[in-house]
DNA sequence: TTGAAAGCGGTACCAC
DNA sequence: GTGGTACCGCTTTCAA
């Protein structure tokens, strides 16, 4: 029967109650409201308790236009992420701007880049803590080596969000990431499902070192196993990220496998893994899962030669960051200790609806 | 090699500048720099052109948490959505919510609910229009009975945006959907690739009148036909959103039908079907896809029965919404025509990924 | 056509 | 401990 948002029980104010509101009806000045609201020293803990009564009794709602505009505590969040692959990063960076955005100028946004993963990222991280910052994303390549730095942050009160990749075991705030094991999971699920007649299946990967790419291998085989169909888990190739590895690799797996029935590639670097597919005359009786979407893929998923395409939704995973680390420094809200972001599956029938995410080669 | 943010070619202020900047640079009033700057009237076009030119070479960006707190203008959003289905419409009113809610007190949201889909909108549209809104959110049912009050909107100023169901041709704003046809043939290319043998599959929907689940049918129908897998489209059954009708019909399909080898529940009105089928002991040999996510579904997906279910993200859709409505009112932005939200494949493997944004029974 | 000044709701500082 | 008040940047009104 309710047709309307519900408030607190009796109050339902017209006009939003201020702080002018509460020290009226309790004949107090608005400092004195202040100080209480804020837990400031130098206040009766009597008054204080009374101020809290009313206030919650009133529904008190912060003027939150009004408190910026007096503190002009204009939040400044310092984004650290690599140049490489500038198809992703830009992406991510993207959805950080935008969720930013309608903040300005209050919240205050500054990129730095670093070459590649785990490079250089060290030096921007205490250069942002000397210049000062409220708050930092990062996407740790190297979690051992930021350890000290996000400890050294988390001394100063600086909070520190990761993307994409978790530096666990740390003060980090949360991290935000396309959960890695069920990104796996759902690639093996998707392959089990299209080749009921079952088959051996090879993963390619970056380097199985990396926690992130581990993770994905689990999430594959805990996928294969529990399903009821008969496929099963191959070769495992690591081609470190590499297009000319990853192709060399791939060829000579064609050559020696040749009762393969389906590929996951696990990370960015499946062109050349479809590549030499085709080459090979593979195409036909290969069902392959790829990783994210760039433009050279695109035309591969409407062709149907890649069955699907996990996309890990950079655009999102940067505005969640953004919004979370925000929130924590507005009104000091934990995040939940990680924060998962579900992978898209891209496939022809969708393909359409993501392209025009895709990051497109502005200007020149 | 850029590190940080490029601004306006010479300024680079420490300070962001302000209306007083602009004043003080050349030597005229705050409030002739504000009437230039809206383009108010009683103002000499000369010295309107002078201040836009200052404010552009000095890099003014308006201080908008200082503006709202002036003017005050708390926009009004009012969001029409039915009761029933409860959990659908529950998530896409949390999602409005959440989103609305850093805007507070600036953004005000109000909701009114009515029974069902199409049943009683107008009035409440009406209603709106007399007490005076800034914008609407609202969920057509029957479009046609909806023309006239859009275009009163519409001459008023008032902007609508449409969120899950179109109204076509009218002046709202924009429409947020998970386009049915993509859902259609993305519930196609999943059923054709599980199917590699092929097979009849059997199309479960509402109403083959309303046009969202019309286009749904196409969509299907569409990617059956361009896949490589035999698979054909069977019976099609309208079972009107009624869970007995769907059981009954369900039945008597299964029955008539021992070939068939998939079924794809285009509403959400699927429990009955996955019922029927258990209680027929086909569930092994049919590959389910099923709509949207509620809690008695999960089991069935946990359990592999229902090979993968296409949500629709109402939470994606009302963020969406109320994002592009706000901006709108706002700027004067337009979005675009149409804002396609892409349908989540909610497998076993991802599952877990979505039940924590399941409406959960608050209370009791 | 323009200038001066009064707030919007909170915060922070000074005086008591 | 508390009250009073100037001020944040912008809009708006009234007077010139």
């Amino acid at each position: 029967m309710k047709t309307t948002d519900s408030r607190h029980p009796g109050a339902q104010p017209l006009r939003p109650v201020g702080i002018k509101d509460i020290a009226k009806a309790l004949d107090i000045s608005t400092g004195t409201v202040d100080r209480a609201l804020h837990a400031k020293p130098g206040i009766n803990p009597m008054t204080r308790a009374r101020v809290l009564r009313m206030a919650e009794s009133l529904g008190y709602r912060p003027n939150l236009a009004a408190r910026y505009l007096k503190s002009r505590k204009h939040l400044r969040i310092s984004v650290h992420l690599p140049l490489e692959i500038a198809l992703f990063w830009d992406s991510l960076r993207d959805g950080i701007r935008d969720a930013a955005a309608p903040f300005a100028p209050t919240l205050q946004v500054e990129f730095r880049s670093y070459p590649r993963l785990g490079e250089g990222d060290v030096p921007l991280f205490e250069q942002a803590l000397r210049e000062g910052t409220n708050g930092l994303i990062i996407a740790p390549g190297n979690p051992a080596t930021l350890r000290s730095c996000i400890r050294k942050a988390a001394r100063r009160d600086i909070a520190v969000i990761c993307v994409v990749t978790d530096a666990p075991d740390t003060e980090r705030l949360t991290a935000v990431s396309a959960d890695p094991f069920t990104v796996g999971a759902v690639a093996g699920e998707l392959l089990s499902r299209y080749l009921p007649a079952g088959g051996r299946l090879a993963f390619f990967t970056g380097w199985l070192g990396t926690e992130d790419h581990a993770e994905k291998l689990r999430g594959f085989e805990a996928s294969l196993k529990s399903s009821r169909s008969a496929v099963r888990l191959g070769p495992v190739v690591e081609a470190h990220d590499d297009p000319r590895e990853g192709y060399r690799r791939a060829l000579k797996l064609l050559k020696a496998n040749r009762d393969l029935k389906g590929i996951y590639v696990s990370t960015v670097n499946s062109l050349p893994v479809l590549q030499a597919a085709e080459q090979e005359g593979r195409l036909q009786n290969l069902t392959i899962v790829t990783t994210d979407l760039f433009p050279e893929l695109v035309e591969w998923v409407r062709a149907g030669k890649v069955a699907a395409t996990l996309y890990q939704r950079p655009l999102t995973q940067g505005r969640l960051a953004l919004q979370a680390l925000h929130q924590y420094l507005l009104d000091g809200t934990c995040p939940p200790p990680r924060i998962a972001v579900a992978p898209h599956v891209v496939m022809r029938s969708n393909l359409n609806l993501f392209l025009d995410r895709l990051p497109v080669d502005s200007e020149v």
